[in-house]
DNA sequence: CGCAAAAGTAAACGTTGATTACAAATGGAT
DNA sequence: ATCCATTTGTAATCAACGTTTACTTTTGCG
């Protein structure tokens, strides 16, 4: 007995979903700050109070869109290195580690106001779920681990994974800056993801 | 002949100062969008108009509030590594490397709102002035022209600069997440430094 | 069918950013 | 010293916001 239609469904159909759902396209467009209940419920056709039913806060919704956001970030992830199939070479799994860097960083450039409030205040660290929990961790650390079978890193641990994951975000976060801004952004990713590697081939060596 | 008083002061003395003053200690203290110009006005006994005569906006106030981070984080820079003195090894250079990275995450740690602030879109690349353009760049540079000095390090150019900023700069803002938080922050800044040490002889070697 | 819970409404409260017309203080030129 | 344009602050006002309250409608289950 399929349900054509989600249980919550009275008066708007699913309020609670439409409401993140167009909270998170507005983070896609505009600022986060820019946002507010009372035009959302003025645009879904619903009276301003109508939010609080499901939401706490302003600030549990948009607790909300950053999950969605952590989410998009992931199906871009998928899409990039496709682990369904195994690498064939050690060529091969540096390229998916670039590609996963490629997409870490586009999400961040095609989507900065959403970027900003997944890992802002209302994101990771807020709230009570843990939904917002990134994925994006452990995807990295999937990459490396890929690598390290092929014997192009002898060693993958915590630190190993952290560092870069800190280095490709520093990279997505300050894109902008000079004088990253100059050098076209796929050169960009490309030199940061073969400087990481360096970094772990480096420490590889040195620590046994 | 000193001026015992600044030129700008009429009615409060100088109230743009003092707005500036009292926003980035409310950034320094509290969430950087729960600062309201009215009651800043209010605290400062003057009118709620009264801020429109120094600032066009309330955006305007606040990267004026960026600009003074990136002034602390350079006070904070100076205090950490005093470039007054030569450093006279090469161990010393790491050192003062490792010193301007545990600053800059220092910083970070005990200033989180401002931070955010310092590099959100009220920061570094908004506004008109470049007085918020950061010198953090420049500093991390002079550091590595140091250790190209004692040849812990041959290349120095701007990929190479910009790779260790990101890195640190990405520790900074990540410093909060798994596994991060599990491992002394001391110990985080410091492995940090040296695998990004690590990345910069590699890529030496491999260039040469 | 009836009824309790869920979902939405309407109105209100306090606060905010911003603009306007106006008044007061200031300091240089005469 | 006095005039006067400029700067600075005031008072009032506007529209918009987040949030709460009491109330009404809709829903689905027994």
């Amino acid at each position: 007995m399929a349900r054509v239609k989600p249980k919550n469904a009275h008066h708007h159909g699913d309020l609670k979903e439409a409401l993140i759902r167009y909270a998170t396209e507005a983070a896609r467009q505009g600022a986060v700050e820019d946002l507010s209940l009372r035009k959302a419920s003025r645009d879904l056709g619903v009276s301003p109070g109508a939010a609080y039913r499901h939401f706490k806060d302003k600030a549990a919704l948009l607790h909300a869109v950053a999950a969605r956001g952590f989410d998009a970030l992931a199906d871009d992830f998928e899409a990039a290195v496709a682990f369904d199939s195994e690498a064939a070479s050690a060529a091969e799994a540096e390229a998916r580690f670039a590609a996963l860097g490629a997409a870490y960083v586009s999400f961040a450039a095609a989507n900065p106001n959403l970027w900003r409030l997944m890992f802002g205040p209302h994101g990771m660290t807020a709230g009570p779920g843990p939904a917002t929990r990134p994925s994006t961790y452990a995807w990295l650390g999937k990459c490396l681990d890929e690598l390290k079978g092929f014997r192009v890193i002898a060693n993958v641990n915590d630190r190993t994974r952290f560092f870069a994951w800190t280095a490709i975000h520093g990279l997505a976060d300050l894109r902008h800056a000079p004088p990253a801004c100059e050098v076209q952004e796929r050169m960009l990713v490309l030199g940061q993801c073969e400087l990481v590697l360096q970094a772990l081939r480096a420490a590889d060596s040195s620590a046994q």
